[in-house]
DNA sequence: CTGTTAGCGCCTTCAA
DNA sequence: TTGAAGGCGCTAACAG
């Protein structure tokens, strides 16, 4: 068995509470005290027993992240973000696989609730959210990444979609550009309507007719993009430049492209939404929206730590992080 | 506050014991009282207190998983695997990030420790493995994963990396290629040693004499694949195939062919390790080697669960996963 | 500035 | 088959 405050305490010849207090930096312990206590603690190797202070405390210093998907890096990047900064207060992150699949989502919730998490952070696999108020009752506060949910309100961390895509796309408006395609992510999905929407504003302000025949919804995923490409390279009338909506889809358009064998000036232009290896030196994308995946996941930490230390209010707090667009020329 | 076991208790008309012996399981509980007890317990939704628990039986029910990088799909594929076997014996993972940094490796192994983890898995950044003994000496289970380290032994699971290298370019000396480049990882890691190893063997077996200046080391990263292959391209007689040893360097490699405007019949085949988007569609490529990543996990989490229920006596033991070719046309 | 003391919620002997 | 009771290691009143 390891050593315990006990042991600090006779060895130092103080009491436990006196170790206790040096533990958690109380401000009214002698310097004189303080040093002799931090001494037992390194020459015995003590830390303190991290299930009796949460039992003590109800605190496990500890927050809980929900991502939709292991193998992505957007989503392993923003845990990351948030890693780097919780460490720095001392909070550990335990990071579940909700498995892009909402009963697996209430699933992972549960048990981490269960296991005490002092907070959440999720990036929720679908639009239903209902199930994270019990996370509220329970006092832990929760953080959404990326998406936005029905049924629960919460502090909210979201790439900047509209003026993304608007930026990525405005250039070649300017050029003259009119005949634009759209492959859509799932409409249900924040991140993915908001992409639209960009789009459609940008049509507006410049004046170029709406064509349903050029718009494409899909689900994200690398089948749908190039699925809803093809489709758009069997119109009559194919577009110039095609918007896609994420990585994967984006993937997915640049295997068909290549499989078909077309060379970048026999196809349509493309532009997407986060990076994507390769993309710059297949010729066939002109631009990509860099998701600051980074700082996407230490401001949804902020939000955390603030709501952990009772800040925050009661309003539900919305961040927008700004995106990067990056010429692939 | 939440429910505790003497609210189930009261409420069911038995004492917190009973109560406490029905969520164990005890078998010695008859049936008329654990029903009565479970009923409460679901009526209340009461879930036992995590600190409580831990503190009275030393165990967290947590696994902690320490990977080089969240940023790569190998890994966390690992993790996946890893936690999908442990949840369903009940087990959580907490996932931290060494950075790839030895130092960082330390920090975390002692976070995790300190957070009372009952086990861990390990992809270890370094080749030096000393301060995993400190686990051990705790009680704590170490299972290594993807590669072996110095001054430490224990259970480990690893890709059948000759095997793997050795058949997927096998073919091509069927088939009379000779001369054939190798572009290797960081040589102190075992898994960049044995791809090495594999093809060391498979040039004797077939007596084809070993030309150092096809060799190049790297470290497994996209620059040192890209560098590492234009030093071939410069050779007077550029080899005709080209062994890379990861993903990320066949990456590099990819990407320099394709910013030089190399066709694939102007440039040598190459082979990989690891799946590589596009790889397939762009034509340099004429196999990789699949690494089964979930069932590394998977495996590598059955040996911890053996070793948390007490079994598999003193020795070490090693795994091997059987790696797949995946041709690319 | 420091010590004493009483639990936090659970499990586990010991008794019945 | 069940109950009573002590204690795991720590912190936070309350004293001094």
């Amino acid at each position: 068995m390891a050593f315990t405050v006990k042991d600090v305490a006779e060895q130092a010849g103080v009491s436990t509470a006196t170790v206790s207090r040096v533990l958690n930096k109380d401000p009214r312990i002698s310097a004189a005290t303080t040093g002799r206590v931090q001494k037992v603690i390194e020459e015995l190797g003590y830390a303190p027993n991290p299930f009796a202070r949460g039992l003590k405390t109800s605190r496990s210093l500890t927050v809980g992240f929900l991502a939709p998907e292991f193998t992505n890096d957007f989503f392993l990047g923003i845990a990351r973000g948030v890693e780097r900064r919780l460490q720095e207060v001392g909070l550990t992150l335990i990071i579940c696989n909700s498995n892009e699949d909402p009963q697996t989502e209430m699933d992972r919730l549960g048990l981490l609730l269960d296991r005490g998490v002092d907070g959440l952070i999720v990036i929720p696999t679908s639009a239903s959210g209902a199930h994270f108020g019990q996370a509220v009752k329970l006092g832990v506060p929760v953080v959404l990444v990326d998406r936005l949910v029905d049924d629960f309100h919460a502090d909210a961390v979201l790439a900047d979609n509209v003026n993304g895509t608007y930026q990525v796309l405005e250039p070649f408006l300017l050029q003259g550009v009119r005949r634009i395609g759209f492959l859509g992510g799932d409409q249900r999905l924040t991140s993915a309507r908001e992409r639209y929407d960009g789009f459609r504003r940008l049509l507006e302000d410049y004046h170029v007719p709406f064509d349903p025949e050029l718009v494409r919804f899909g689900d994200f995923h690398d089948e749908s993009g190039s699925r809803l490409l093809s489709q758009l390279l069997e119109l009559p009338e194919p577009p110039q430049l095609v918007f896609i909506s994420n990585r994967f889809m984006h993937l997915g358009a640049t295997r068909l492209l290549l499989e078909r064998g077309l060379k970048p000036d026999q196809a349509p232009r493309l532009v997407a939404f986060d990076d994507l290896d390769l993309a710059a030196s297949l010729g066939y994308c002109e631009a990509m929206v860099r998701q600051p995946v980074h700082e996407i996941g230490v401001q949804a930490a902020e939000f955390l730590i603030s709501r952990l230390s009772g800040e925050g209010g009661g309003e539900p707090r919305l961040a927008r992080v700004k995106s990067q667009v990056v010429s692939c020329v």
